[in-house]
DNA sequence: CTCCAGGGGCGTA
DNA sequence: TACGCCCATGGA
C-alpha cells in the first residue's frame, strides 16, 4: 500500500472513458483493474490523494507509466480555445481523464472486439475471453484472470471462440494471434515505430482498419496524436463543428482532446 | 465507388 | 416485447 497525491486523475472518468474495459468500481471511491498481468486496487482517500494496493517499486515500474502520471494534463486543458464552448465544457467535464499506456496486444484484440459493439458488451466479451484463456492468478485472496497472450490464442481454432459472443470478429482475432505467433508482425517493431509506420503495420492486420488502428496507437502505443473517429466523434464533428473539427489547434496531442470530446458527448448523450 | 452482412447485447420505448 | 444502435471492416 502506498499513497500518492495526483491531480487531474479521476478513476470514474478513466473507467468510463472507453479506453479500458477491465476497470471496475468497487465503491464510490474505490476501483480495481486487471492489467499488465497484475491486479490493482486504487482508493481515493482525499481531494487529490490516492492509495494504491501495490509496492512503491511496482508503482514506479508499472503503474506510474500505465496511468501516464508524469504528464501534466492541466496544460492540455488550459490550451483549449476559449471561444470553443463545446470543448471548453468537455475538458471541464472530463478533467480527470488520462490516456492509459496499455498493453499493445491487449489493445489490438480489445479494439477488434469493440467494432460495432457497445461498451458494456465489449467488457463482457473481454472478461469471458480472459476467464476462458487467461491465466488464473490470485492477489490477497482475490482471483483474477490475465489477458490471454497471442501464444495461447494463436494455437486455438475458430470453434474455441464461439461461446464468447464475439461473432464474426473471432476470425480476425485468431488471424492476428497467429500473425504475431508466426512473426508476420512484431510487437517490438510496433513499439518502436513512428506513427505512420505503426499505423500501416496495424492496418495490415485482418480486421483492423483506420479506427481500430488509431485506438491501438492512442491507448496502447501512446501516440497521442492519433485521433480515432468513432460514431460519437463523428456525431460531434457533424453537430458541433459543422463537419470540420480544427485539429490543427491541438497538433501533437489531438488524441487527448479526442478523449475529452468522446467522454463528454457520451456523458451528456449528445444527439 | 457504394452497399451490406455479420452476431448479439444493450438501451429506449 | 420490440427495435434501433453500437468506439468498423471486409468483401461483393
Amino acid at each position: 500500500m502506498i499513497e500518492k497525491r495526483i491531480i487531474n486523475f479521476d478513476l470514474k472518468m478513466i473507467k468510463e472513458s472507453g479506453q479500458c474495459f477491465r476497470m471496475k468500481e468497487i465503491s464510490d471511491d474505490k476501483y480495481c483493474l486487471v492489467a499488465m498481468n497484475r491486479y490493482l486496487e486504487i482508493e481515493k482517500i482525499g481531494l487529490e490523494a490516492f492509495r494504491f494496493s501495490c509496492s512503491q517499486e511496482e508503482f514506479d515500474s508499472v503503474w506510474e507509466e500505465y496511468f501516464d502520471l508524469k504528464t501534466d494534463y492541466s496544460k492540455f486543458i488550459s490550451n483549449v480555445d476559449p471561444s470553443d464552448e463545446f470543448l471548453t465544457e468537455a475538458v471541464k467535464y472530463g478533467s480527470g481523464i488520462r490516456i492509459l499506456k496499455q498493453d499493445t496486444w491487449e489493445m489490438i484484440v480489445t479494439f477488434i472486439i469493440s467494432q460495432r459493439k457497445s461498451i458494456p458488451s465489449i467488457k463482457n466479451i473481454v472478461e469471458r475471453l480472459c476467464v476462458k484463456y487467461g491465466d488464473e492468478k490470485e492477489c490477497n485472496g482475490f482471483t483474477y484472470y490475465t489477458f490471454p497472450s497471442y501464444q495461447v490464442l494463436g494455437v486455438l481454432e475458430l470453434k474455441d471462440f464461439q461461446d464468447l459472443g464475439m461473432g464474426y470478429r473471432d476470425k480476425y482475432i485468431l488471424k492476428a494471434a497467429r500473425d504475431f505467433l508466426y512473426g508476420e508482425i512484431d510487437l517490438e517493431y510496433l513499439n518502436k515505430a513512428s506513427y505512420e509506420d505503426a499505423f500501416k503495420e496495424l492496418c495490415n492486420l485482418y480486421g483492423v482498419g483506420i479506427k481500430v488502428a488509431n485506438c491501438v496507437l492512442l491507448f496502447g502505443l501512446y501516440h497521442i496524436d492519433a485521433f480515432p473517429i468513432d460514431t460519437w466523434i463523428e456525431r460531434i464533428i457533424n453537430i458541433i463543428y459543422d463537419g470540420n473539427f480544427p485539429r490543427d489547434k491541438y497538433k501533437g496531442y489531438e488524441g487527448i482532446i479526442q478523449q475529452y470530446m468522446f467522454y463528454y458527448a457520451r456523458g451528456i448523450n449528445l444527439k
